[in-house]
DNA sequence: AGTGTATCCTGCAGGC
DNA sequence: TGCCTGCAGGATACAC
């Protein structure tokens, strides 16, 4: 569910709740959201002090440090990653004047010293969370591609590297390692915008169409930031609202619905086990 | 290197 | 009402 536009939602939400809180239990009810056994887990985050909250691709990142003491490795920062899968959610209960979401289906959850609560919740439990030192988060981030609304993200490096694979174009920009944050539907928005088909080889796109793609995939995560993110049925915010970008999609789960462009019905095709929608006439 | 397929898991919508 | 199938914002492992 989450891309980059509903994890950078929910970490805008989570920012002024979580630094400075400190975890003082950890309640595990679903291991099997995290990689490593549930006790070297909780020693991973016990007693440590939350320091910030940021995004990485897909991915919320909780800085913690301390305590000096054990567990503590090197400069004692560690980052809790948590990609939140299909239906993953980050649910802050029990903060002052902040409205609650629910927590259906809760898999861990945090304490904090101050009497306030951080439930990992998730239906499917495709999400995971971990935690690592920050030299082991630093080689995992540096396996990921760009992050698209950087503004080192150019639409030479684009096209550059577009041209190194053969592999549909909507494939290639659902790939963590080649860009960074793009998911199904805002990769489909993309193709649209840029009037590519979503299967064409990515080596086949042309200067004029990476600069389209590139110029569309900006527009559209940073649309998608402005009104919260696309909620088509379980993406909820820190303060469990539903996002408002849904009514933006131009071709996502629009199939025969009329292209907004020249009104040919909307097709959806399946390829690398996903859907994809276009535009027949506006994309080839 | 590519693609198709299956896997993890639950819930919901639609057809009969 | 109930049962069945297919589908879902992700990521990975496998065989070919």
């Amino acid at each position: 569910m989450p891309e980059l536009p509903e994890a950078e939602t929910l970490v805008r939400g989570l920012r002024p709740l979580l630094p400075g809180r400190r975890i003082t239990d950890v309640e595990i009810r679903h291991a099997d959201v995290l990689r490593v056994p549930a006790e070297a887990f909780r020693t991973g985050v016990l007693h440590r002090t939350i320091e910030r909250v940021g995004r990485r691709a897909k991915n919320v990142v909780v800085e913690l440090s301390g305590p000096p003491g054990r567990d503590a490795r090197g400069d004692g920062v560690s980052v809790l990653v948590v990609n939140l899968g299909m239906t993953g959610a980050l649910v802050p209960l029990g903060f002052a004047g902040v409205p609650e979401g629910r927590a259906t289906h809760p898999a861990l959850i945090f304490d904090l010293d101050d009497g306030s609560t951080l439930v990992y919740d998730d239906v499917r439990r495709f999400g995971c969370v971990e935690v690592m030192d920050a030299g082991a988060w630093r080689s995992r981030s540096r396996a990921m591609g760009p992050e698209p609304l950087s503004p080192s993200f150019r639409a030479r490096n684009l096209h550059q590297a577009l041209l190194s694979s053969r592999t549909p174009l909507r494939n290639w920009l659902l790939d963590q390692r080649r860009i960074a944050g793009v998911g199904n539907i805002y990769a489909n928005e993309a193709c649209f915008r840029a009037r590519v088909h979503p299967a064409r080889p990515a080596r086949q796109v042309t200067w004029e169409e990476a600069r389209r793609l590139h110029r569309g995939l900006r527009q559209v995560l940073r649309a998608a930031v402005a009104l919260g993110g696309t909620t088509l049925r379980d993406y909820r915010n820190a303060r469990g609202e539903p996002g408002k970008n849904q009514g933006r999609l131009l071709v996502y789960g629009r199939e025969g619905a009329p292209c907004p462009r020249c009104a040919t019905p909307i097709e959806r095709v399946v390829f690398g086990n996903r859907s994809a929608f276009l535009c027949p006439r506006c994309q080839c």
